[in-house]
RNA sequence: GGGAGAGUGUCCCGAGUGGCAAAGGGGGAGGACUGUAAAUCCUCUGGCUACGCCUUCGUAGGUUCGAGUCCUACCUCUCCCA
């Protein structure tokens, strides 16, 4: 592993953040002589960023942390048009209306990791349909596409690969990389700022912009990316059956969110509590001396520590609290997630079908719910449910005023009468 | 503009002779084993008021007792020629 002078590249590096770095040496030095401000583009294609942004999210925090000026990059603009990189299919092209409400959301969730000007901090938070909505076309091909060549654009891996799996490319597409690049310039000259950072999938794109500053204005300009982050299992992360883990709690409880990284597997355990925490790495050297069974104790750091920068310390406790009783003394969490239900309807009774299909939506029909009832996937208060005709009422209630209905060892859903 | 192909189970890939709720994967869910892990094994993976009914193979029509499969038009994509 490369030493570094600056605290910025040492800590990236030392927690597993660096993929590859144009210029280290430099780089690094600038980052000793004072302040640099880096920035990370983010889509808005939807209304909250899932975990697959988080490793960007925690570059910029880490930047921040060790002196320097963090930028996020909204992508107003680009999203209008969609990165070809990684994707077979050309994206769905959102309206500006979608494009602004997914903005909101997104902003909220940054507020958490960087301190902006209003909270007394120096992060910048920028949208480049600020100057991409402005551009003149023909302005555009003199000053900026002349200093591109499409015989290199084409050798890019992001387009070479449509190419050749004979997938249409459109020219909105093609021209993403331009407007990547022309966006990093504009940061430039409008924040001086010198390094872009992103997954290891933008390298070219950032490389385009490097060359484009230095083209138009005789800029130094570098580039850092991160390694693609998958499971040991290979899969890549974020996703569960029920869709990606977003980081708004409206879209993922912070209990949910905790259980995601409980259920972290042994061999991912230090490698996420390096990335995905600002837990000291001498304490993660401790709890990477665990083995076996004891790597659950590790597995709960992870999650209280990753939920804690996501929905704030009492939501990660009080989730890693519901989860200790859940799991391990097999009590009651009043925690748990609950759905309501008028008193008067549980008296009159409540098919189990009807209350694990409709009700909790912890299965997703009658159907399934049969299904899962043969496999001795479903239970009522801890006890199997064995006929698919069962009523749930009153009397079904604990002495805790709930009823417990569980899918699997896992998923858990309170019915409480109101 | 001309020619040749492609679009399949609302997650993805992908077989499919006129009898098809449609092979096989991947992914996902549940069970067994465990440590709320991985690996492995088993089961399941359209909906419903359920021995029946309804909805699915790009869209809309048609032929047929019967259409994913045949015909027509249209849409989208790919390739070749202009």
């Amino acid at each position: 592993m490369a030493t570094y002078k600056s605290d910025f590249l040492n800590i990236l590096s030392e927690r597993g953040f660096i993929h590859q770095v144009s210029e280290p040496d430099v780089l690094d030095a600038r980052a000793v002589e004072g302040q640099i401000t880096a920035y990370i583009g983010f889509d808005c294609t939807a209304a909250s960023l899932h975990i697959g942004s988080l490793l960007p999210i925690m570059m910029l925090y880490w930047l921040q942390q060790t002196g320097h000026r963090p930028i996020a990059l909204m992508g107003g603009g680009t999203t209008r048009v969609g990165d070809p990189s990684g994707k077979d299919e050309s994206r769905r092209i959102l309206t500006e209306n979608d494009i602004n409400n997914n903005l909101v959301g997104i902003r909220a969730i940054f507020s958490k990791f960087l301190k902006f000007e209003n909270a007394g901090g120096n992060a910048i938070m920028s949208n480049n349909a600020d100057w991409l909505n402005k551009l003149n076309y023909i302005d555009f091909l003199r000053d900026v596409g002349k200093h591109f060549s499409v015989n290199r654009m084409l050798a890019f891996d992001s387009v070479k690969m449509r190419l050749e799996r004979q997938q249409e490319l459109s020219f909105l597409e093609f021209n993403y990389m331009v407007l990547q690049a022309y966006d990093f310039v504009e940061l430039n000259k409008l924040y001086g700022c010198t390094l872009q950072m992103g997954g290891s999938d933008q390298w070219g794109n950032i490389v385009s912009g490097i060359d484009l500053g230095r083209r138009m204005n005789g800029a130094q300009m570098f580039a850092l990316t991160a390694p693609l982050i998958t499971t040991s299992s290979g899969a890549k992360m974020g996703k569960t059956a029920a869709g990606a883990v977003w980081l708004n709690a409206d879209m993922v409880s912070p209990y949910d969110y905790w259980q995601y990284w409980r259920n972290t597997e042994d061999g991912d355990v230090v490698r996420f509590l390096k990335l995905f925490t600002t837990l000291p790495l001498a304490e993660i050297a401790k709890l990477a001396a665990l083995q076996g069974a004891d790597i659950n104790e590790a597995k709960k750091v992870l999650a209280t520590e990753a939920t804690a920068l996501v929905h704030g310390r009492a939501a990660a406790d009080e989730a890693a609290g519901t989860a200790r009783k859940t799991f391990e003394e097999g009590t009651f969490a009043q925690s748990l997630p609950t759905v309501e239900v008028a008193r008067a309807t549980l008296e009159q009774g409540i098919g189990v079908l009807n209350a694990f299909a409709e009700l909790t939506a912890l299965v997703s029909s009658n159907g399934d719910a049969r299904r899962q009832i043969k496999a001795g996937g479903l239970k009522v208060n801890d006890a199997n449910v064995t006929d698919e005709k069962m009523t749930l009422t009153a009397k079904d209630l604990t002495a805790d005023g709930a009823i417990k209905l569980s899918l699997g060892k896992k998923k858990h859903v309170l019915i409480k009468p109101v």
